[in-house]
DNA sequence: GGAAGTGGGCGTCACGAGCT
DNA sequence: AGCTCGTGACGCCCACTTCC
């Protein structure tokens, strides 16, 4: 049922749309009319729209139907919104299946934006992971004051990495310069393009570790039988990155205090990992309440220019029947 | 100036859904 | 079946505002 009729109403209200801004342009000659009029010029997924008080917005991220304008009833307006998301022109039928399927799950922020971005450009999609090109978001303190990202590990330790990509590592309640260790960054012995090879020797005469960093991701290797293993999270959009370090610093341990180790590890994991997910999670949902309060915005004022151009057709057509 | 209220962000837990 | 992921709920903390 979706395509023939939102394809039918997609054309027809596309058609009306520039119709009905003529009309309300040219039936409102009153600067009144025009308080509410949304403008609608969305080039590059902006809207613009301008309030009654004559102050312009632009609104980006509008989760919104193609149509900008007709009269119509919101049933209408209902079924072509829940319709949109379905259409794609050179979408196959096993395409529109698997989206039904998807749709039916659980919902999630990120799903419903992108859904519905796919079919509507005036909505930016939520990028998988958000790269450093996207600017900053609103308010997140750590990344938009501290140029400087700091991790702490499952034992306690931490790791700064400046912007300026030197290292610092902080032993737990070392407060002298004896708890930091400082390591540098070198480029050019990159095992593989674009990564960075850092050395670390925690004394002198270790023999160093070698973290290979590479692009936004870090991965870590020890050269030392010391640490069995690091295991990295990519730092990404400037979210609190976060390294855990597998390393079990004794070396020879009981089996038994291993697998405390290891079960004890494993919860640091998943905690780490829930709580990048729960900070993502909040920052989908922002995102989606935004763009619905967007979208509100930009159909209220629809609304208004709509019964504007209501009115104006009716008296019209009272004129004429006089 | 300090107490109370409020809002936003965070970490954690629990749970369901999807995947392997 | 076990694992992973996304998300709601809860409690805590901090900054800001309001009231006395």
């Amino acid at each position: 049922m979706e395509t023939s009729v939102s394809s039918q109403l997609d054309s027809s209200l596309n058609d009306s749309v520039t119709d009905g801004e003529d009309n309300q342009s040219e039936t409102s000659p009153s600067p009144a009319d025009h308080d509410q009029e949304l403008l609608a010029a969305e080039s590059s997924g902006v809207t613009v729209v301008q309030l009654s008080d004559g102050q312009t917005v632009q609104v980006q991220g509008v989760i919104q139907a193609p149509q900008t304008s007709v009269i119509q009833s919101p049933q209408v307006q209902t079924v072509q919104i829940a319709t949109v998301a379905d259409l794609e022109e050179d979408e196959t039928v096993a395409d529109v299946q698997k989206r039904r399927e998807i749709l039916t799950r659980r919902p999630s922020y990120r799903k419903i934006l992108n859904e519905l971005s796919s079919d509507s450009p005036a909505v930016p999609k939520i990028e998988e992971e958000n790269t450093e090109d996207e600017p900053q978001p609103i308010s997140s303190t750590t990344s938009a004051s501290a140029p400087t990202s700091i991790y702490q590990t499952s034992s306690g330790q931490y790791i700064a990495i400046s912007q300026g990509r030197a290292i610092q590592l902080t032993n737990p309640g070392v407060e002298t310069l004896q708890g930091t260790q400082t390591l540098t960054m070198t480029s050019s012995a990159a095992p593989q393009p674009g990564a960075t090879i850092l050395q670390c020797a925690a004394q002198p005469g270790d023999s160093p570790q070698q973290f290979y960093l590479q692009g936004g991701q870090m991965l870590i290797q020890a050269a030392t039988g010391d640490i069995p293993a690091y295991q990295l999270r990519s730092p990404n959009s400037g979210l609190a990155q976060s390294i855990v370090m597998a390393a079990s610093p004794g070396g020879m341990q009981s089996p038994s205090s291993q697998h405390a180790e290891e079960i004890t590890r494993k919860r640091e994991v998943r905690l780490m990992k829930n709580r990048e997910a729960a900070r993502e999670c909040r920052r989908k949902k922002k995102e989606y309440v935004k763009c619905l309060e967007n979208r509100v915005a930009v159909l209220e004022n629809q609304n208004k220019t709509l019964i504007e151009e209501l009115k104006a057709l009716k008296d019209i057509y009272c004129h004429k029947a006089e």
